[in-house]
DNA sequence: GCAGCCATGTTTGCAATGTCAACATCATTT
DNA sequence: AAATGATGTTGACATTGCAAACATGGCTGC
């Protein structure tokens, strides 16, 4: 089977999957230089592909970077959609708690997601569509929230927008703090480094996490009960 | 005076000071076209100097966007201690409010300060010093706080990285929903236009704000007098 | 089984860029 | 007025993104 996969030869015509293996060094190669200085030539050259065999994968070096990102929303989705509590404030919080943890665990793709190395979203429809129905599955729990009461009203685009912006600030400091220093501005200046404690890496975000949702939760008692579970599970 | 300064002769073969024109001229072709395609030759080209001219005044490229990011930590701190209310509460959510503020004005320099464009602060000394001394404000501000019991205990460094990734966070939000689009994806996800209503973008930010220092206050009292003070401000 | 198609790689070529080195010009100091 | 250092210029080189035009070889219809 898999009749593209060439087998064992070493050297052929055709690679078997130059796609993925670009993907794929292209995250290696952003991980530990940044994405400043990458090259589809010096990708290609890894590969052992001739200089401009990438274009007949990818439009432009834009794109490559666009289809890595957009791979990312796709997992992020999967992540969030993950959290399907019954309880609205429940899911709202492991949403939030896998969001987070995605980010940690790519953080290049979440780099390319959010960070300005694509600029503008517009041209690559697929990226959009995936960023798009990311958003969608937050507002669709803040909704599911509201409704229920368990959650304070207000307009839901504002609320999802500040929830996010905050998460994705908390996301943003956890990078920094796994990261050694490497596209992370933030390390640097929050002199972040005994943040790096196991422990305290990955309870800090989620005590913000919680405060955080002391904003959004209407019956204080509902709170409440969420600390303690966490608590307890964390014991 | 002024004896660098040639006059108003138009053509001369020293610039008067190229070194300010480059920084500006840069500005404003990120503001435009982002930083993807930011070239020093196209900076030399619009300031009418031949194309290597820029290097008698930075050693690199990045040193440029890097002297940029530096002047605006400079302005950010400026700001930052610009809050120096008597009351320690006030004096954070000021400090909050002006960090938003600062970013919201100059958004092409918080794009480079905390954006990957730079990536790496080390090897540009007087950039880090200035992104070090703007976090320094933050913590002051917080061990005050702290000290009075004002705010609640724990850890400062744990406790200031979180206040600096939820504000950078909403700094970024309410950048976002400013500009039109360029450079900013997260825009495009959260469909953000509605927002852009002059009101609803400033108050969305300082009601996010207030709400995060619900999680920071010690006295619950306190908090109360916080909002009713914002409230009468807005009227 | 084989002729042809099409996805995938290759070569060649061009304009633009970052950066270095050697040179030119000017303002200022001695 | 001559020297000097700061600023701008010219020329050169390797590298890059990208566009054609060309090559290869696995698959499909006969």
């Amino acid at each position: 089977m898999n009749a593209t996969h060439r087998g064992d030869d070493e050297r052929s015509y055709h690679h078997g999957d130059l796609r993925k293996a670009l993907l794929q060094t292209c995250c290696e190669h952003i991980a530990c230089q940044g994405t400043e200085g990458l090259s589809l030539r010096a990708l290609a050259r890894q590969a052992g592909v001739s200089p401009t065999a990438p274009y007949r994968h990818f439009d432009s070096r834009q794109a490559l970077l666009a289809a890595l990102a957009t791979e990312g929303f796709e997992e992020l989705a999967e992540s969030m959609a993950a959290a399907d509590r019954d309880d609205p404030i429940e899911a709202l919080f492991e949403c939030g708690r896998n969001y987070i943890r995605y980010a940690e665990a790519n953080p290049v793709k979440y780099h390319l997601m959010f960070g300005d190395v694509i600029g503008d979203f517009s041209g690559h429809e697929a990226l959009f569509e995936a960023a798009r129905h990311c958003y969608a599955l937050l507002e669709a729990k803040l909704v599911n929230g509201q409704e229920s009461g368990a959650l304070r009203g207000g307009d839901v685009r504002e609320l999802g927008g500040t929830v996010w912006a905050m998460v994705h600030g908390l996301a943003g400091l956890v990078i920094t703090a796994r990261s050694k220093a490497a596209q992370a501005p933030l390390a640097d200046i929050l002199q972040i480094a005994p943040l790096r404690a196991q422990q305290a890496v990955a309870e800090a975000p989620e005590r913000a996490l919680l405060r955080l949702m002391e904003g959004l939760i209407s019956d204080p008692a509902d709170l409440a009960g969420l600390w303690k579970r966490w608590g307890a599970e964390k014991s």
